[in-house]
DNA sequence: TTGTATTTTCAGAAATTTCTGAAATAAAAG
DNA sequence: CTTTTATTTCAGAAATTTCTGAAAATACAA
């Protein structure tokens, strides 16, 4: 497998950013590599195109599989495997967004049920209790968007998408303020929940019909 | 300080998930501890709490306040600082989206643009070249839409949130077969670009016309 | 000034994660 | 059955990340 610079270039960035997400940065190469491969290939050239052990690659292809974006084929007169990757860029993020909900957000919603249970019970931790309430109702809200967003085909996504980009150009700006926070002065409400509720509420409601 | 055992179980897992996102556990339990905490703690306090060393609470107080969810605050009489961590869920995610946009996803898209600019002139990678264009256009699209949310206020977003919860109830499921992946049967089209596009087509437009 | 409290820095230690190569296993071919 | 090819496992090596404690810097007070 010859690799253009571009292509390579690439690899390396996704590795690096995998990194970042908490992705093993080989898993991550390799991801990109077959991403990027025109037509699948067998872990012998992985291995040389990374210049990664076999053991490693083997191991990666398995993540990889878990994950649900990748799949082995195989080709005629080849008794080895063949990997290949999934192409289409939105059912591929669709797959990990999936997969770490399963394996990250529900069990964090579970011990979130529990904390906000037992901080309710107990007469000490009353503002605990609250914080992890309104914690466990983040989470919630998100689990359902994420449902929503899973039941909508991909061409509703990209459209909505384009759809909500153009809407955003038509309202004022509401949260730029954070890009060079100002030394100490006026980004109180973000720090203030009561005081940022009833700000945002006075300004809110003609921006929410849009939707 | 004196924690909860509700308390103590959210930090400890809000620090395992930290890690599982790519921040540092330490810098995440400091985030947990000061998000349930009713009053600013100083660094001392946090020390103790959470028994780590000093110096490894300043590093971990100065990463969380160039995420912008921490800021310090001063009690009368008392010259150390005081930290305290944004009450408000909504703007605390708000803020981290907005940081890891700036440090990870800016740099994927000029490396991306980079790439796929040089890929284009090179006859050899065509292939590459749209493979390339393609994941430009995603992470293109994912930013407008980031923007687009930035621009809402928070209670914008939580009652979309939830009008999108209640609208995907009518709708017909269409990506659950992620769940339990059969062995290597029908889920031809998530691999294959032009099936998944073709056939998502038919089925769509009336799931579009809800939004 | 000088002293005291507080915070930051940083080199090296400790812990964790990742990677390798050799050996074991599995699966087909002869 | 034996040989060959392909894949997986896993103990230890290597690399990376995280953490600590001591020293330096900073800031205020007397």
């Amino acid at each position: 497998m010859i690799l253009s610079a571009a292509g390579e270039r690439f690899i390396v960035h996704w590795g690096e950013m995998g990194s970042r997400w908490g992705i093993n940065r080989t898993v991550a190469q390799v991801h990109a590599l077959l991403y990027l491969s025109e037509r699948p290939l067998h872990a012998e050239e992985i291995c040389e195109t990374l210049s990664i052990a076999r053991s490693n690659v083997s191991i990666s292809l398995k993540e990889l599989q878990s994950w649900g974006v990748v799949r082995t084929t195989h080709v005629l007169g080849d008794r080895r495997d063949h990997f290949e990757c999934m192409q289409n860029i939105w059912e591929m993020f669709r797959a990990i967004a999936n997969e770490r909900k399963k394996r990250e957000v529900e069990p964090t919603l579970a011990v979130l049920r529990e904390c906000a249970q037992q901080a309710k019970k107990d007469r000490d931790s009353k503002y605990e209790a609250q914080r992890l309430q309104e914690m466990l109702g983040f989470f919630e809200l998100l689990m359902e968007w994420h449902d929503h967003l899973q039941r909508l085909p991909t061409t509703a996504l990209t459209r909505f998408a384009r759809l909500a980009g153009s809407i955003s150009k038509w309202l004022p700006p509401q949260h730029e303020n954070h890009e060079t926070p100002p030394p100490d002065s006026t980004a109180e409400l973000e720090f203030d929940s009561a005081a940022s509720e009833k700000t945002v509420k006075d300004e809110s409601d003609e921006d929410l019909s849009l939707l």
